[in-house]
DNA sequence: TTTATGATTAAGCAATTATTTAATTGTTGA
DNA sequence: TCAACAATTAAATAATTGCTTAATCATAAA
């Protein structure tokens, strides 16, 4: 897997040290693909909103101003990567995040990232 | 912006409450854009070894076996995004991860991500 | 069993994007 | 100045993806 030897030397690395450092391909597919979900703004509210309130696929729609098919097409995506969960209630169906360590570390990042990004928005 | 009522009131959730936790625009743009860079796997993985070590493009192309032309485009993404730096050294261009409270706390988050997503690989 | 409502799925489209190959720019040394 | 090497850019392509409209599924009430 990969060279064995780099094209340049420049002595100030030392190369055994840097592929130690090299995470597997699991732990890249992981670490990527929850990124991943959170990536895309529409996604990244919807998420951020399921972390302080568990809601219906309508009023998700409502409150983030989409269609109900395209929440679902996000909620689903959501789902299989692990980060809400559902619930059925009647014909409503409610989405909130997950009780899950994944889940909750990424919650702690968003809102330090939005603190890091926006520092002027500190009011909420 | 948004509508004013939900289509639904189902009474366990305080509207107010919920619009309050919501981000505003440029809060949601600066965390997906960070996330949506390491969104993709091999950016992933560059930023990862970047935060390791300086490397010059060749060696980074070698390391995550890709080509220089795909590693540049990476590079130039992740660079206006403010995660990497650059510097000349003759012909060579050494990149590694910016001094930056963002960069830094991204660099944390990967790791502690990695560790959750793939708890067996403990080892490295 | 209808009818109405909430949610999901399907099909299609537009836009973005990751990568390849080829051409170009920048730098060093002969 | 020329040749070699490192890096970037350009053009083209393939694949992914976010969203729309229309159709379908699921549940509850009339």
């Amino acid at each position: 897997m990969g060279q064995q030897n780099l094209p340049h030397d420049h002595g100030h690395n030392d190369e055994r040290k840097i592929r130690e450092h090299l995470p597997g391909e699991n732990e890249i597919a992981g670490v990527s693909e929850a990124m991943k979900q959170l990536g895309d703004p529409s996604r990244l509210r919807i998420f951020w909103l399921l972390c302080h309130c568990e809601e219906c696929v309508l009023n998700i729609a409502a409150i983030v101003n989409m269609s109900s098919p395209a929440v679902s097409h996000h909620l689903r995506l959501l789902k299989s990567s692990g980060l809400i969960v559902s619930r059925r209630e009647g014909k409503e169906m409610y989405y909130k995040t997950a009780d899950t360590e994944l889940a909750q570390t990424l919650h702690y990042m968003i809102e330090k990232l939005g603190k890091i990004t926006c520092p002027q928005e500190e009011l909420s």
